[in-house]
DNA sequence: ATTCTGACAGCAA
DNA sequence: TTTGCTGCCAGAA
């Protein structure tokens, strides 16, 4: 158990990619988070590139994941191009009352969600 | 099996 | 301020 893991269950995988959807289905409407808060709440500060995999794939899941919700440390709409389409994920920021310019969130500290902050410490 | 590439983030120059 | 390197680790090639 040293190691990453000795045995690799897809359980794992999938309970990681799982619990990232459940913080992000908690972000309120109108409110946005970054991809290295989601790692460090589950407990991965520094896996903040698996949260975007996770976001990557969910699309495949059958509850919606709000993944425009979901930006980087800057504010900055970093996913964009995995959207349908390339001003989707801007789109569905606005349809929030959210202000994007140059694909960035105007107000961003202001709007910021940090599931850290306003979740209890790993419920799942 | 090994290498490469990320929807990231932190830190050193 | 900007650029580059590094850690992270799951998939694709």
């Amino acid at each position: 158990m040293t190691h990453s893991s000795n045995h690799p269950t897809k359980s794992d995988d999938i309970n990681f990619f799982e619990m990232v959807y459940q913080v992000t289905r908690l972000i309120p409407f109108g409110r946005v988070t970054n991809y290295g808060a989601i790692a460090k709440y589950l407990g991965s500060p520094q896996s903040s590139r698996m949260v975007g995999w996770a976001m990557n794939t969910c699309h495949a899941q059958n509850e919606f994941v709000p993944a425009h919700r979901v930006v980087n440390r800057n504010g900055l709409l970093t996913g964009k191009m995995h959207f349908t389409g390339p001003d989707v994920m801007q789109q569905l920021l606005e349809n929030e009352g959210i202000v994007v310019e140059n694909d960035q969130i105007a107000s961003f500290a202001k709007l910021f969600w940090d599931p850290s902050k306003e979740l209890s410490p790993i419920t799942e």
